[in-house]
DNA sequence: CCTTGACTCTCCAGTTACTGGAGGGTGTAT
DNA sequence: ATACACCCTCCAGTAACTGGAGAGTCAAGG
């Protein structure tokens, strides 16, 4: 018999452990004093605790121990809950090895530039949403402004003119070779027109990056964007979009916020 | 404006998170109606919210990620703080790696036997322990009973003689060729003898098990611990000891428990 | 004008696997 | 007798949220 001081230098658990062990149920003491309170501990114990160490180190949680201490589970059922363990362990150390590349990038960021970056890109899932659009070719970087102008002004009269209500700041999607789709989110479908079309922007994880100021400052953050997907392994998997969370063709352009969405999936 | 759905949405973050960073100052909304109490945020807040879920996706803490949004901290304190955390994931998945193996290991092992494993090593760190010994080789295996006998006696008699005081049980430390060392605990220092010397048994990182039973079934626990020690990736760096917890040689053997320890170093 | 449903607020409890400390009893050596 | 190491229980705190109760707010539809 063993007082838990002895015990503990044995197993080398600390003993505020092993009282926790006990209280939890998890590896109780042989025996407790009546009088004293004193917990004992006996030899007999030790396989026991070893195993649970053992376990222990495989990254078990505590619940999953008391399962697999159990006498009652098969071999099968113990392969199960290793195998399950070890997939477990393999997503973690992949979330791992991303994070290092993830510091690397910022790193060499701040090695070139002296600071942070202007342009943070965060990955985050966007909700499907239903919209009115309207699309065309550019022909050329002059002409965005009046053909996007032209474009968003047709798809908002034709909502209005079906009661449509709108549901949040204007999207274009850029598909391939330059074309453009205006989109405006809304509440609830609407009949469509010649050139207006009713359908639902994918969800998707998206590489997101905001942009505060007018249009001309687009081509750096679309670098900055273009950068850090390449740095942090992410390939683009279809047309981006922008948002215009803040946009008033009267008002300072300065003060616009824009954010751009790149489609991604991880390389 | 934005009331606090409003922005969950738009970053990506849950309603919940954005209150409990409010609440612990490390992200505040804009401001908060008198009124109602409800918050509001705005876009100008956004470049701090994405450097904020940018850090965090690295693995900072949030208070790090506090510490790294102050506007004065220099590019070389950032830089810092990252190199920090790198060296920090790649202890991490090292961690994780070696995780794994040991997974495997105890995979393949239910995989031969069909049930756990009959003895589990577990690594632990002993203290040093200051001892009485005395050694001799052992020509052949037959007669480890009667030497070892002779050696402890030798080593007991000879504490008792000098008024030393035993401390534990009983060490056997093997050196090569089949050199055993009698050791025996005790409390502070006493004189040596012609054959008795006097010393401290180095602590060291050990992979221990337990046996339980008599001395016959050493062979099988060695192996049983040898196997393990190459499944896992360890080797062997001195002597390895026996630490006899539960020893009389009156007594049924069966009862025996023995602790065998192997100092190692992962290779 | 009232109701409904979506949204917001604060406060409290629970999660994991311990760790630290206060306050008080126990055992042994000097 | 006293010092000292050891043991006990109970309480609080950790990190970063998550869930829920109970109550107030807001906008749209009938």
């Amino acid at each position: 018999m063993l007082k838990i001081g002895e015990f503990s230098r044995l197993v080398g658990v600390p003993v505020k452990t092993l009282r926790y062990y006990d209280e939890i149920g998890l590896f109780k003491s042989d025996h407790i004093d009546e009088q004293t309170g004193y917990r004992f501990y006996s030899f007999e114990q030790l396989p026991r605790l070893n195993r649970l160490l053992a376990l222990k180190d495989l990254g078990m949680s505590l619940n999953q121990i008391d399962q697999m201490l159990k006498e009652d589970l098969s071999a099968d059922q113990l392969r199960g809950m290793l195998l399950l363990k070890q997939v477990e362990l393999e997503d973690m150390a992949r979330d791992i090895r991303e994070r290092i590349d993830r510091v690397d990038a910022r790193l060499s960021l701040i090695e070139t530039e002296d600071k942070m970056p202007d342009y943070e890109v965060v990955i985050k899932t966007v909700e499907p949403v239903l919209v009115a659009s309207s699309q065309e070719a550019i022909p050329d970087y002059e002409t965005i402004g009046p053909v996007m102008g032209r474009l968003y002004n047709g798809v908002a009269a034709h909502i209005v003119k079906h009661k449509g209500q709108f549901a949040g700041p204007g999207i274009t999607v850029w598909h391939e070779n330059l074309k453009a789709e205006a989109t405006l989110p809304i509440k609830k479908t609407i009949p469509e027109g010649d050139d207006v079309k009713v359908h639902e922007l994918p969800g998707d994880q998206m590489a997101c990056l905001v942009h505060h100021g007018g249009f001309e400052g687009f081509p750096r953050a679309y670098q900055a964007g273009v950068q850090w997907l390449e740095a942090n392994g992410y390939e683009v998997t279809g047309p981006n979009r922008e948002v215009y969370l803040q946009f008033d063709p009267e008002g300072d352009s300065k003060d616009y916020v824009t954010e751009i969405q790149f489609p991604v999936a991880k390389v």
